[in-house]
DNA sequence: ATTGATATTATGTATATACATAATAGGTCA
DNA sequence: TGACCTATTATGTATATACATAATATCAAT
C-alpha cells in the first residue's frame, strides 16, 4: 500500500518526513491560545502596563507568522475577560481598572449538602396562596396585586437545620406551582426544573437572628445570619423572589479566580 | 463623477440598486449574533429542553444560509456562557444543570463610597513589620516564616466607619510595601496599582462584632458583620491576605444576571 | 477658526477551504 | 467475548480574502 504525502514546502499543519520516517507534528496548543497566553503573560509581568497600547493585530500577526484573524481571536477573548480594551482605529490597550470580580457558583442546597457527604432532608413549613400585599408586590415587581404562592421550608444537613427558605412565587407566571404539593421537592429545586434558563439578581448580606428564625435554625437569638436574596425573572416577568437564610458562623461562600 | 458598482449577482454584503436608487443595506446585527440570540431564545422558551441535542453546525448553517464557521462561533460562545455543552462527534446539547452563578464586582472602597456621592476618608490604624507567625504563615501560604507587613485601617463614608481592613502583605514578594507609609493611600488601593493582574480567592461570611471591632466600626457589640476575606497571588506566590469587615445591617453586595 | 467632506486606519465580521482531533461506531481477528 | 484497528463524524482551529464599521486624521471651503 502506498502513502501519499507532500514535501518540499512549508506547511505547519502537514506531517513531515525526516530520516525516512513519518514524523507527526506534536499537537501544539493552538496558536490563538499560545498568543493569548503570551500576551497575558506580558501584561501580568508588567511588560505592558495598564493604559499602554499594545501592537496592532497586523503587527502581532507578522511576529507570530500567523494570520490577523488568529490574533483577532486571541485579543477578542482577552477583551472579553477584561484584560484589554479595544477600540476601532485607536487599537488595543491594557485595562486601566482591572475590576476585582468574583464568580460565585450557587448550587442547589441538596447537592451542596450531599457533596459534603451529609444526608439531606427537607421540611415543608408553609404553603399558602395569597393575594399579593403591597410589600410582596414590590418584591415581585408586579404590575397589579395578582395571586402569589407563599412557601416556607427548611433544608437540613444530617438532621441539623442548614438553610431556611422563604419564597414567593408569581402564580400568574407559574400557575403549575398551585398543583405541586412541595412536600417532597423543595420549591427551589422544582423551579429550577420548571424554569431552567431564567435571569436572576442576588443580594448578599448579614443580619441577626430574630426569635422565630433562631428557633427554626436551632441557634440562639441574635446569632449572626448570612442571607442570600434572589429575584428570578424571564423575559422581564418576575417568576419568584426568595430569601435564603444560613446560620452565619457556619456558612461560607467561596469563589476562586 | 462616476460611481462604480456591481449588480446582477446575489451578495448580501454589497449595496443594491432598486428603482434607480442606491439602497444601502441596513446594518444588520451580524449573523453570528443573530444565530446566537435565536438559539438562546429557543432554549429559554423550552423549544429545546435541557439535555436535548440541538442540530449540528452544518445543518444550522444550511438553515441560515451561512457558513459553518459562523454557526461555530455562535455555538462556541453559548457554550462559554454555559447554556450548551459541546462534544466532538456527539454534538451540542442544552446544559442539564444550568448552575446559578453570580458575578460580583468588588470595587475599591473609595470608589464605592464616592459613587454614592459621599465623602471618602481613610484612617491608618497600624503598620508594623513582623516575622510571620504560624497562623499568618498558613494564611499567606508561605513556605517559611518570612517577613510580613501587618496593616490595619479604616475606610469612612461621610465620617462614618464603612469598612475595617485588616491585611498582611508578603514582603518577600512586595518589598516596596516597606517604604510606603500608607498614611494617604490605603494598602488596598496601593496594591491594586502595584500588582494589577493578580488572581484572588474570596470568602464571604457573617459574624458578630467583638468588642474591639464594634468600637472601631462604631456599632454595638454583637451587631452583625458582613465579612469578605481575600487571598491574592500571582504566579503561585501569595501577595497578600486581607479581611474586609462591614457593618452587616448596612452592607449589601448585589449581583445581577 | 469652524465646519464639513473625505481619506485612512484598526478592529469586527463573514466565508470557503483545509486540516486537526476527540469520540463513537463498526469490523476483524484471535 | 474481548482486544485492537479503522472509518466516520461533529466539532475545533488556522488562513486568505473580502467587506463593514467606528474613530481619527486631513484638508478644503467658508
Amino acid at each position: 500500500m502506498f502513502v501519499a504525502f507532500n514535501v518540499g514546502y512549508e506547511d505547519r499543519h502537514k506531517n513531515l518526513i525526516q530520516n525516512g520516517q513519518i514524523q507527526v507534528r506534536k499537537p501544539r496548543t493552538s496558536s490563538f491560545q499560545a498568543i493569548k497566553t503570551d500576551i497575558l503573560k506580558k501584561i501580568k509581568e508588567g511588560y505592558w502596563a495598564p493604559g499602554d497600547t499594545i501592537p496592532g493585530e497586523e503587527s502581532i500577526a507578522t511576529d507570530y507568522g500567523c494570520s490577523r484573524v488568529t490574533v483577532n481571536r486571541a485579543l477578542r477573548e482577552l477583551a472579553e475577560s477584561g484584560y484589554v480594551e479595544r477600540r476601532r482605529k485607536s487599537g488595543t490597550r491594557v485595562s486601566m481598572n482591572m475590576q476585582r470580580a468574583a464568580r460565585i457558583e450557587i448550587p442547589l442546597v441538596r447537592k451542596e449538602i450531599e457533596a459534603k457527604g451529609n444526608a439531606y432532608s427537607y421540611l415543608l413549613l408553609e404553603k399558602s396562596e395569597e393575594k399579593a400585599t403591597d410589600w410582596v408586590q414590590v418584591k415581585l415587581n408586579l404590575q397589579k396585586a395578582g395571586p402569589v404562592l407563599h412557601v416556607r421550608c427548611l433544608h437540613l444537613s444530617d438532621g441539623t437545620p442548614y438553610q431556611y427558605e422563604d419564597r414567593w412565587i408569581n402564580l400568574d407566571r407559574v400557575p403549575a406551582a398551585r398543583d405541586e404539593t412541595f412536600s417532597h421537592i423543595s420549591p427551589n429545586e422544582w423551579l429550577v426544573k420548571e424554569e431552567p434558563f431564567s435571569e436572576a439578581e442576588h443580594t448578599f448580606s448579614a443580619a441577626l437572628a430574630d426569635k422565630e428564625t433562631a428557633s427554626l435554625l436551632e441557634i440562639a437569638e441574635n446569632d449572626p445570619l448570612f442571607i442570600v436574596e434572589r429575584r428570578t425573572w424571564q423575559a422581564d416577568i418576575t417568576i419568584t423572589a426568595v430569601k435564603l437564610t444560613f446560620p452565619g458562623t457556619t456558612y461560607k461562600m467561596i469563589s476562586r479566580g
